[in-house]
DNA sequence: GACTCGGTAGAACGTTCGTTCTACATGGCG
DNA sequence: CGCCATGTAGAACGAACGTTCTACCGAGTC
């Protein structure tokens, strides 16, 4: 993967947070990529590609950010997450989930919905290893997809909520 | 409003259910709508009006559907509300919340907008009133996003954490 | 019997889309 | 120098889109 492609990339993931995945052309897509349309194709030979290619390039960047300065395993872990979480969809994500936007938007892509699978499984184990209970992972995925999903409507309120409820579910029945 | 016109709007709201918001062209919805193209302009004169008709109808009919047959506040009503949860994802919408992915289809459009935030705050205080207990709406209704949002990717289990997260939050710290 | 209302069928219009292609510039390397 | 790889700029193409328009039909009403 040449370092062009993953700035190309970087950029891709941009426009479509910005700008969702059905508004932006491929015309759109170059302007934000700042490369011709010659060598947009070269690495991305489609648009399909392109969604790929930028929620890849998210899925790295959002698996980093979540788990960086974590404290070890634990209540603390867990404030810590929601912190992190806030600052992703107020500065990186305000409408929403991209992998939930992008399933919605090409429900009949193969290579979409394994990405986006791919995306989420990996963050439910990630979360369950950041706060050392793999029993509450489930739980705290679902509250994570609740948060994400209703940003854009509720805003923080959501990520309120979420954090509240997942404290009382790991305080509540922990041994 | 026409008898038509809401005959209409059901078969426009099963199609986008079906097909998603971005794929279906207007001949499609046509002939979903089982209506002549003139027809369906008189009484949708944009594809966004027909979007707006589909969410309406939508809406009525999903708040209809969590409350039948629900039994009178207390812990009956939210084992009640998510095997209704589950019927309605199973049956009707198994690609995730439809107004969620209106939404992301249409990030630009205030009238889509406008009916989505309608429907979510519409669902959150019906949420309330149905267990009767005002304080959980908000818990409640982001378990009820998550459990909708997660439902294309994590099928019935989604279903299943939520409530369970649901029972331990009603029970746990109720008087 | 003529008129209007509300319906069908589908051609036509102008735009926009994703994709491909032509023509040219630049810089490192034999 | 000559050459090829890799970049830019943007015209061109065919298909598909949302929307409008023409032509016609049947039933109820003055």
């Amino acid at each position: 993967m040449s370092e062009l492609q993953t700035e190309i990339a970087g950029r891709l993931e941009q426009a479509f947070a910005a700008r969702g995945f059905a508004e932006p052309g491929v015309a759109e897509l170059r302007r934000s990529a700042e490369v011709s349309l010659r060598t947009l194709y070269r690495y991305f030979p489609s648009r399909e590609a392109m969604v790929i290619g930028a929620l890849e390039h998210r899925h790295r960047r959002y698996l980093a950010f979540i788990a960086e300065g974590s404290p070890p395993p634990g209540e603390a872990a867990l404030r810590h997450f929601f912190a992190r979480l806030r600052d992703w969809m107020a500065g990186v994500s305000p409408n929403g989930c991209l992998f939930v936007s992008a399933l919605t938007a090409h429900p009949d892509s193969r290579a979409v919905r394994a990405a986006v699978l791919g995306h989420k499984r990996e963050t439910r184990d990630a979360l369950g290893r950041l706060v050392g209970r793999p029993a509450l992972a489930g739980t705290l995925f679902l509250l994570h997809e609740g948060a994400t999903a209703a940003w854009p409507f509720l805003g923080g309120e959501a990520i309120d909520s979420a954090e509240a409820a997942a404290l009382k579910l790991l305080t509540g029945d922990s041994p």
